[in-house]
DNA sequence: CGGTTGTTTGATAGGCCTCAAAGTCAGTGG
DNA sequence: CCACTGACTTTGAGGCCTATCAAACAACCG
């Protein structure tokens, strides 16, 4: 039906990151696998999933980061979520049908495409891994609740450390950050388009965490110096991201 | 096995939210009717489900306002998502297993319980209910979303403005809001956790509204007096409710 | 090497916060 | 029936965090 060697074993990192949640047995990872129908390239800057637009397919990134944003009237944009790889980007449009916002590449990205109708019959025989991947929409809302937090309550400050934390959890769950290191090629505009403030204030908020030995982020390049002191300036507790292994 | 007559009558709401988006057969209501196992009453300013907590139960709001609400170290608050009867207040719990919030009750509430168990044969054996609540979680994250568009990019009053209009939709659907009119009883200082400001300054951007002939909100009745202009100022664009009927 | 994109710095402005106190109103009890 | 209380709303003054505007600086690129 469609070749699941060579489209299905791109995605490691999808089941890392499901499997750091729950286990999941060979011939569910055979249907995951199976699900993908193709791969394909979206550059920089594009979009990958149009708001307001009638979808019939989902995407699982494989590389690259890319995120949802949504615009205001006046041309201000709020990025709402960052997606690493391993992220189903927009599972939420197999129920949604269409979405409330764009999914656009940030950088050079990959992604695997799953028919609608592939999520549809997994509803129909695979009870198990529909709870799954409703976990995993459930957990994007969650990651959704806790930027409200940052957004509402927390100075820019604590809320770009937060952003760093978050962001090296779930790139370590995928094995792409170790030992406090990870790329992240964001532009500083991006970055304040995720905390809700201007490029100029992104700037030198990072400049304070730099100041304060915390971290240092450079030409795509994070170094966290201070954990520790990262997550304090932060407020950050990983709980929010459901990191321990349950039956669902 | 239950008594489906005295516990899922009381769910007219929930079901009238429902079919806003998509047909609910008769065959399908009587599914979710068995589901409730019993009606519970939480007071005003109690936790109906709390953060952090194993929980085997999820809760469909009958009547009242709750909120979803999540605490910074230094006592801050922040409200992620109001709930209104009809809303599954905490469906996420099923896949979730605990929250990373609490669900308060913001007025006196009455919820139906219904444990997970129920959810879990839902999802053997109906999977089109289970796309039907799927979505219904999604559509929460849609709120998450554009809520963090509010806290992130608009303005206190075009906050509260959206707020308002988003409401009054939620609780047309439901019933309880025409002819420009709801109840809300809610405080300045809980509107002002909703949008991330101050009660003072929650006060001064409510004067803004009614100066302007917008809205009128006064002893937890809200007037809205130029809808067209509420939308306006609030830059509300309904879409992310996904108020049309779809299959699912 | 000019052009473009992204980063950094400086000066000023404004939206929202903080602190403080007065005003309003429903409920309670003498 | 009138203090009295407590919760909420409203007003005022001053200050801070972040935005805005402008320009210089740095880095990459064909």
């Amino acid at each position: 039906m469609n070749d699941s060697h060579s489209t299905g074993g791109m995605i490691g990192a999808h089941l890392a990151k499901l499997r750091a949640r729950n286990p999941i047995s060979a011939e569910e990872e055979q249907v995951i696998r199976a699900s993908v129908r193709e791969i394909i390239k979206v550059p920089a800057q594009g979009t990958a999933a149009p708001a307001m637009t009638p979808l019939d397919v989902s995407m699982i990134l494989i590389s690259g980061i890319a995120a949802r944003q949504k615009d205001l009237r006046d041309g201000k944009r709020q990025i709402t979520e960052l997606q690493v790889p391993g992220d189903y980007t927009d599972l939420h449009s197999f129920t949604l049908k269409y979405l409330d916002h764009d999914v656009v590449a940030m950088t050079d990205c990959t992604f695997a495409v799953v028919p609608h109708t592939r999520l549809r019959e997994m509803t129909e025989r695979h009870p198990r891994l529909t709870r799954i991947y409703w976990f995993a929409t459930n957990l994007d809302a969650a990651i959704h609740r806790e930027w409200e937090l940052s957004l509402g309550r927390r100075s820019a400050t604590a809320s770009m450390a937060h952003l760093f934390c978050e962001l090296y959890v779930r790139l370590g769950i995928v094995g792409l950050a170790q030992d406090g290191r990870f790329d992240l090629p964001l532009t500083q505009t991006q970055l304040g388009e995720c905390l809700g403030i201007t490029p100029v204030h992104a700037n030198r908020t990072l400049q304070d965490l730099r100041r304060a030995d915390l971290l240092d982020f450079a030409s795509g390049m994070v170094r966290i110096l201070d954990l520790d002191g990262l997550k304090r300036t932060g407020d950050f507790n990983p709980a929010y991201l459901y990191l321990e292994p349950q039956d669902r």
